[in-house]
RNA sequence: GUGGGUGUAGCUCAGUCGGUAGAGCACCAGGUUGUGGCCCUGGUUGUCGAGGGUUCAAUCCCCUUCACUCACCCCA
């Protein structure tokens, strides 16, 4: 057997990649015009930054992450998300000596190491934005109603934004307190995951899909109800403004964080087109992370969006690769040559040429500007030479026309761009 | 990490109750001595995932292994 991608790991071929280039530029677009700046961080960290900032005790750092030490004996790590980095270089580089507020984003290849299936491998790929230096609740609608545009103009529907507030380090204990006592008195429902987690990561029982724990948190005590004066605030004009610019949501209190570092308004925009992997894209708020990383005081909102999941849903209706706008079809040595120099003087200002490279017959070549779905076929040989006149065809209702050989570049270029 | 499913041509798959394989699509050529799409004719392509066992004989039965895939888990 050849050598195969690493499992986990995928190529995007032509074909698909068209889809990857629409959402990307459509993101620099959209996030351009919410006036964000692309930022772009090293695949690899230090693995410390990793196991501060995502949680010592979550999955991702206890057994997903791919961890090396380099030639040198620091232990690096090919990075599972993007937030953490870019807190790391906002930091480095002190950027908020810049502005006061920064809005960042970024795309690009992440790794963990889990088992793939439908919507989730080893090499992903996120693109993410996070704004730096604000806590009123307009940004945390901005950052939201980005996102939803986002979505409105790659066109993917059938997605629900679901929000929530986690509250604070000064109202979240007590909620874990109250919602641990819960649980307690009906341990015997849970499933043994839950059980064995309620007293570490109660809220994490929340979010359990086994019916025995769904029936049995049907009414445990919420987030919100438990949330201090100041997050219920925020949490209640955060909806104000998403109401505000009529962006659609639901309140979900059930919804958690696999992420420690999230406080206060969280979100997901979930689908239920893609199997259990049902979330498209994630975040929420991280007032702590850029100071418990080393950096001053400043709060934090961000998202990330999985890319792969985007390309799943836009499914069969992908983006369609770029077509030549002329094939020549050239019969004979001297005609072929003189094809090439038109060809290359056509590609020179801008327009999609191809021709054949394999000395076919003018069937084969006419049967391969059909498949490459060319607009214009020039036929170009001994005749035409002869006559000074090539034939141009279209190639969508069959008609041909003469075209003077003298100026042909320029004819073609007016014809074909105008 | 756990469980299920599937591995046969480039792709989607059929098949042999054990006698070393086929269809459609794709690709190539011809039907038109210089004109695509539709149609017709012909052609190319396989270590039947890998290793071992049983057998005169294995792609088929048995064992092992690997890969892919879906789900749990986790998450974007």
């Amino acid at each position: 057997m050849s050598i195969a991608a690493v499992k986990g790991m995928n190529d995007i071929l032509p074909g698909e990649v068209e889809t990857w280039q629409f959402l990307e530029a459509t993101a620099h677009e959209v996030f351009g015009a919410y006036g964000f700046s692309e930022i772009r961080t090293p695949a690899v960290e230090k693995t410390e930054l990793f196991s501060r900032s995502i949680g010592e005790t979550t999955d991702i750092v206890e057994k997903e992450m791919y961890t090396f030490d380099d030639k040198g004996g620091t232990s690096l790590t090919l990075r599972p998300e993007g937030t953490a980095p870019v807190m790391r270089s906002f930091i480095q580089h002190r950027l908020h000596n810049l502005d006061p507020v920064s809005k960042l984003y970024y795309m690009g290849p992440m790794f963990r190491y889990e088992r793939p299936q439908k919507g989730r491998y080893r090499q992903f790929h996120q693109i993410g934005a996070e704004v730096l230096g604000v806590e009123d609740a307009k940004i945390d609608a901005q950052v939201l109603a980005m996102l939803y545009q986002y979505f409105c103009r790659i066109d993917i529907e059938a997605v629900s934004l679901q929000v929530n507030s986690l509250g604070c380090p000064v109202c979240r204990p007590n909620y874990r307190k109250s919602l641990i006592g819960y649980l307690e008195a009906r341990l015997e429902k849970l499933c043994p995951d839950c059980r064995r987690r309620y007293q570490n990561n109660p809220l994490r029982v929340l979010d359990c899909k086994s019916a025995g724990c769904k029936a049995a948190i049907a009414d445990a005590p919420s987030v919100v109800e438990h949330l201090c004066a100041d997050c219920d605030q925020h949490f209640e004009q955060v909806q104000r403004y998403l109401r505000t610019l009529d962006i659609p949501f639901v309140i979900n209190v059930r919804m958690v964080r696999g992420l420690d570092y999230y406080v206060r308004t969280t979100f997901e925009l979930v689908t239920d087109r893609l199997g259990s992997q049902n979330a498209v894209a994630a975040g929420g708020r991280y007032d702590g992370l850029v100071e418990s990383l080393g950096g001053p005081p400043l709060p934090g909102i961000g998202f990330a969006i999985g890319v792969e999941r985007l390309v799943l849903m836009k499914g069969e209706q992908r983006v369609a690769p770029a077509t030549p706008q002329l094939f020549i079809a050239a019969l004979g040595d001297e005609a072929a040559d003189r094809a090439f120099v038109l060809m290359s003087a056509l590609q020179r200002a801008g327009v999609r040429a191809e021709m054949d490279y394999l000395g076919k017959s003018l069937k084969a070549q006419m049967r391969r500007a059909n498949k490459l779905h060319a607009a214009y076929t020039l036929i170009l040989g001994e005749e035409e030479l002869a006559s000074g006149k090539a034939q141009l065809k279209n190639m969508s209702d069959g008609s041909q026309s003469q075209v003077d050989l003298v100026g042909l570049a320029d004819i073609l270029l007016q014809r074909l761009q105008g």
